[in-house]
DNA sequence: CATGAATGAGTTTTCATTCAT
DNA sequence: GATGAATGAAAACTCATTCAT
């Protein structure tokens, strides 16, 4: 038992917090007694739970990717069993995806957060590697189930996740609203899956 | 006349100090002494040539955009006459966009953390937003002097930009090596001029 | 009895920790916490058998000195019959002295921390102070049992312990090898004993 | 000119306010900031001067190892001339020796705190042994223009100056009153030089 | 007796900015 | 224009001590 129920309850306030400072002040810009004031807790605490800052970092940036991946994978797993064919299934995921991640606001500006640490420090882009990685893969694993032609797929994947990075970055940025932003994202996807479809499913 | 030539001089100098800075570090970690020693000239003069420090940023960004621009106006000028169909016309814009700007590592980098900057500080997403929407407009003109269908122009010109910023992000974190990105940028381009050269142009 | 078997075992854990931090950091650099790993033992009983940082640095001070008291004392009455003459004796202890005391790196290291503490801190000089007075006052019973010139006694007993003290010392600061510090010793003690034999010796 | 008159002036305040600060705490418990108040300095210029607090240190026990090697050596430049035997020489020498460095108690107690510090830092043990190193073949130098046995004079060498080590530290401890130290030193140096003068010189 | 969460004062260090020279 | 000394606020981190459980 490393963790004790009440270790497990402040190292989730803290986590908590920095989403709420993140939203606010860029990490380097917050300090650990802002992280500790938006947690109601003594600034002294955040080093007896973690070692440094970078450490509280480390472990936000990972904890922000769990909790997207168990958000998919719970999805995932209570629609299964409801898809019919392969263009349902895709544009269900992909709906999912733009309407849980891509146009989540809060969500982007903390991913653009992470690029941006991760270009200065290296163990923040192996994690941000490891996590754009393994969104690629997932991608991959879904079109491939439903593919006759597998050559294009690893492409299409990366590509596919590239783009919804540029959607939600270019969203931010010229501050477009949902509908506009929808409007863009839809005309893509109509694209890709009509194309998909064509050429590739089996 | 407010500048003498020492001072254009003086500010390219730290202009470029700051390239050389921010590949190294990010801003809220380079100090006003890190850019003055990159630049060659005391401290002191950082204050004498701007306001303060997010001064020097504000310049810094509209610097960096505009020197893109030119080089893109340069070489659209050099360039207009020598395109005998809209085929070739979207093929070389593409093909400089991709190995001009979004392959350019550095670039990449330095925009990323701009995209970051923005997020946090109004009078910089200002600025960017400003440039976003420039390049997306001078894409629209582009395709429009070809299209039959003008309705979806906005959002394809969009989109492009979009996917053209997800692919270098993502070149970026995954540090996939040149001819992969090219790879996987290719397949969209040639993916996207047919469909253009099918359905849209006149 | 305050104490109970389980507080005796706590109490000489916590010294012998102290110890082996000593080798390692100055004692204002060794936390309680140090202390407590190196003892194996929660950092919060510390306070509870010392009342605070500075109660057991004192009881650690005591308890070094008694110690070496007691090594001092036990092989005293483990040889005296053995002494067939003033010269034998004094050989014998200086030897025990150098061998046992001044040659011990880790204790002349402890004794130097406990020295620099004590310039600063009264009741560490009242307790050094003390330690001090007695082994000059136990080399002078022990001289003064074989003089018949009893005024300068004094002044030889301080004069050897200064420089058993400056000997462990120099051989710290200079790391010489054990050999080399033996013989600058030896050279010194067989002249002190050629002296004292020849001039002082009843 | 990497120093100019103020730099020179400030290394040299900042100097003298550690010397007093070193009087009256520690090193590891005197702050930046009280070296700065008895420096009457703003604390951010001892990082301006100083690179870190350690940096400040080296630099101190350098300057104090150099003013009293110039002291020395100034006395001794002033004095040569004037001595008509060895006997004579030694007597001075030791004389000065006693009454310069051994008995000036702020001294020693600076030293016995530059000793501990050795103890835990390799830089300034290798400091400190440079100096007691240099102070020994001094001595050296010093028997052996007037040896006729140079067999044991290293040996004396180092002896005398753990002696007088070793009393500046009793004394420390003790709180003798300079009387009294001063007669225990007596009694050895007399005794030195009539062994010296003895069996030695030639 | 034992644990470990909590507090808050204190430490070194960094740095944008100012300004006298 | 140019220099670099000076300021002071703010940062991350440490730690002796307390105390509820």
């Amino acid at each position: 038992m490393t963790h004790s129920k009440i270790q497990e309850t402040r190292r989730r306030q803290i986590m908590d917090a920095l989403t709420r400072c993140l939203l606010k002040k860029p990490f380097n810009q917050t300090s650990i007694k802002d992280i500790a004031a938006a947690a109601g807790i003594n600034h002294g605490m955040l080093h007896y739970y973690y070692k440094s800052k970078e450490d509280i970092l480390l472990n936000y940036i990972e904890f922000v990717i769990d909790h997207y991946k168990t958000i998919f994978e719970e999805w995932m797993a209570s629609k299964t069993p409801d898809f019919q064919n392969p263009e349902d299934m895709l544009r269900a995921c992909l709906d999912f995806a733009y309407h849980r991640i891509t146009s989540d606001r809060d969500l982007s500006k903390i991913f653009i957060e992470f690029q941006e640490l991760a270009i200065y420090n290296p163990k923040i882009k192996k994690k941000l590697r490891k996590a754009y990685s393994e969104w690629i893969e997932t991608v991959q694993i879904l079109l491939t189930e439903n593919c006759k032609e597998e050559a294009s797929v690893p492409h299409i994947s990366a590509g596919l996740v590239a783009f919804s990075e540029g959607i939600s970055l270019i969203s931010i940025i010229l501050d477009k609203n949902d509908v506009e932003i929808e409007g863009l994202f839809k005309v893509f996807q109509e694209q890709f899956i009509q194309y998909f479809m064509k050429n590739i499913t089996r």
